[in-house]
DNA sequence: TAGGCCATGTAACCGGTTACATGATTAG
DNA sequence: CTAATCATGTAACCGGTTACATGGCCTA
């Protein structure tokens, strides 16, 4: 999923500014499945807009600055439902968390304990979002992702949760094995 | 993550080839949670050596090209096990599934249908892969990340067969209400 | 004899991040 | 007075992928 679909995506459901698409993918409604910089929104923008996908105006607030908002064109709408049509690619996946949880043995409790705890209060933080995202929006497809995401989060947590134990138990095991082989 | 720990972490369960390192993450006990091509394999080995945290060694094989076997030095094992002690980063996940399902409402039924089946078929691969790692292995961090994957892909299985139906259900919704608004 | 697997490696490219530049307003 | 929030944008950089080059052996 390249950032351009990603706004169009966005703009599809409301017009925003480059800064209030970033916070949907922070914070917001997407901020669960992707991630993006300013880096790549402002360009990416411009380009869009060079392609008469989106079309921005500029919006004068008082007391704050400018912002130019976003809104999608009827071209820029068939082209993303054309992008939609494509068999999704599968899901990008890469955790540092299960490769320290897969050596464990060759860290202390303490290291441990901290991944393991830090993992918890995130996945919390994470089901909290998306459980107020489900709540805050009648929407049928986002009740659905929503609902998919608090079901696999939740089995998640639940996961952390009974085997915190049985991992820190495990930390420091490969040190010790050396030192009875001594 | 990046590709020097990843290979670092391979090395230290066992030597291995730039082809082997690849397999393992495609195929074998990583495969779940990282993915690497040949493009930062061997540069980074070449690093690796340089910086003496592995060595390598060249192993002829009949009826086979030689292949360069490298192992973890105890330098390498010891800034392996020093990056590993540095809290683990957030996870990694962008997810095109889940964009087309919350715009399920503005494409066909056949669409969403392939979609959501083609991601029953991969969840179920996935299971299958990370079943067999738990049964042929048996150390004990292995098997904990194992049945962790074991628990949460099997719940999001349990979801996405559940609720295929619905989601289908929601397909071209977008497009009959805009027929009845006319 | 065609295709797949084994095996290593490079160069061009690309999508995206980080850090920076700028500046007004408001809340603590 | 300081920090945070709002707001847009650029340039350098970087980690990684894609595609290519090479070539022998084995299986269908």
């Amino acid at each position: 999923m390249n950032t351009q679909t990603l706004i169009l995506a966005i703009l599809n459901f409301e017009d925003a500014s480059g800064y209030e698409i970033k916070k949907q993918c922070t914070e917001g409604a997407f901020s669960y499945f992707v991630d993006i910089s300013y880096g790549s929104i402002y360009p990416t923008l411009a380009k869009l807009e060079a392609d008469e996908l989106v079309i921005g105006r500029s919006e004068s607030q008082s007391g704050r600055p400018d912002k130019k908002v976003f809104s999608i064109t009827q071209k820029g709408r068939e082209a993303f439902i054309e992008t939609l049509s494509s068999p999704p690619a599968i899901d990008k996946f890469k955790s540092e968390f299960l490769l320290v949880a897969m050596c464990a043995d060759l860290t202390s409790p303490e290291v441990i304990t901290k991944a393991i705890d830090k993992r918890i209060g995130e996945m919390e933080a994470l089901v909290a979002v998306i459980g107020g995202l489900r709540s805050e929006c009648d929407h049928p497809a986002t009740q659905w992702i929503t609902s998919y995401g608090m079901h696999v989060k939740g089995a998640d947590l639940e996961f952390l949760k009974n085997n915190r134990e049985s991992l820190i138990a495990m930390a420091g095991q490969a040190v010790k094995l050396d030192a009875a082989a001594e």
